[in-house]
DNA sequence: CTGTATCCAGGTAGATACTG
DNA sequence: CAGTATCTACCTGGATACAG
């Protein structure tokens, strides 16, 4: 998750945007279809307010998710992922697959 | 790169193995096949020393990679993928892909 | 509910210089 | 060549408290 602009391999930018601490734990969690903020937040135990509204900020910067509010009172946000969110399905089960494969034997 | 023990879940911890910054990069450029020290840090322009070493400890304990010492003068060391390291290709190969697709745009 | 604002601890990464 | 040893800057992430 670093910032350098020196990066300009798409690989790197890539590895980079995938690199925070909950990112894909969020994209994974949104799998299952657009979620309000609160709703995430309950769903990824251990995470804060902050980091979260962080994630996310990111996320939609770099257009994983898209994030739509309505003016109601009390406020309502959903978050969803984007074409380019949902594309990451392919990423996601190649580390969840080398995972099972090769982390299992540990713990 | 997290070191939480905390994290139990496989995929958070392949996640983690995989965060650093120079990490996949290294295990990358040893698919092309085992090398040396040197031969290692010349091939990834930024990195330093101090890095190198730090990665390829990890990337070591972990059995992602291999250390073979030769007791020659001056000192010959080669790193090369274990099996684990090279199974990584698929992964590589998705956020490659996926790289390639999403963040060409961009730059 | 959906964030923002602070404050702070710890880790990550860079630059050298130096050793066997 | 293959590292080790320092010293430091910066960033990530956590804990609250508070606001619209």
């Amino acid at each position: 998750m670093q910032q350098n602009k020196i990066d300009t391999c798409p690989f790197q930018e890539a590895m980079d945007l995938m690199s925070g601490k909950w990112t894909m734990t969020i994209i994974n969690t949104l799998m299952a279809g657009k979620m309000r903020f609160k709703v995430l937040e309950r769903s990824i135990p251990g995470i804060n307010t902050r980091m979260l509204v962080k994630e996310l900020k990111q996320l939609e910067k770099t257009g994983v998710l898209t994030r739509t509010a309505y003016a109601t009172v009390p406020p309502t946000v959903e978050y969803a992922l984007s074409e380019k969110g949902i594309s990451l399905t392919s990423v996601l089960a190649a580390v969840q697959d080398w995972a099972l494969k090769n982390m299992q034997t540990k713990n």
